[in-house]
DNA sequence: ACTATAAATATGGTTTAGCATATAAAATAT
DNA sequence: ATATTTTATATGCTAAACCATATTTATAGT
């Protein structure tokens, strides 16, 4: 999950203190917990997920494998993820309103 | 969310002493989770949901509508939900294997 | 009514999330 | 190379999750 959040958070191409600014993290915090070093409260992790435009459903076992197919191919799945953080491109993400203040 | 919670475990007719007893939470602790007096761990969340044979995940906001209609209709929709803990049947309720111990 | 079980509340103690700040290490840009 | 930004680590503090136990209140069965 830690993994999952990490890469919505490249998707959006937000710093770790960018993301934790939005619901008042301190970046230590974020990075604690994509590390892993940190286990969040529930209330937190949701407010995380939602600020990256994402939810948390709670699923039958059963249903997870067709949960999951529907997101995979309802999906865009933007390449985004591991490009490097301020990467040379100016083309708009769509969801994303700015880059970064400096 | 806690709602969901309750539900599952009414679902399973499982106490809350039982629930508890299955990941080692005290009964006292999901009563406070259920009431919401209580916000549980993110960890703590996750044993909940999976004992009782659920799961968490994290969906992009655009595709939730229709992964809850997925879960709507692929789901029986167990009846169970408010009747009383013991209520008067034995037919077997097909997730279920017994009722409790004491 | 009475009995038994379930659920909620209370007290006290331990662990850890979360806050603030500082700093070090790593990655990126110029 | 070197400046800048990002990420990770460390320390001290506070709030709350979590544990154990006891008790009360509510619900269900007889």
């Amino acid at each position: 999950m830690r993994r999952d959040l990490k890469a919505a958070r490249l998707q959006h191409r937000w710093s770790q203190s960018e993301l934790g600014q939005r619901i008042g993290l301190p970046q230590t915090h974020i990075s604690g917990i994509e590390t892993g070093k940190i286990v969040p409260r529930f209330d937190t992790l949701l407010e995380l997920v939602r600020v990256l435009n994402y939810d948390l459903l709670m699923v039958p076992r059963r249903l997870v494998p067709a949960a999951q197919a529907l997101i995979r191919d309802q999906n865009p799945d933007r390449d985004t993820e591991e490009r490097p953080l301020y990467a040379d491109d100016e083309e708009s993400e769509g969801q994303e309103q700015r880059h970064d203040e400096r």
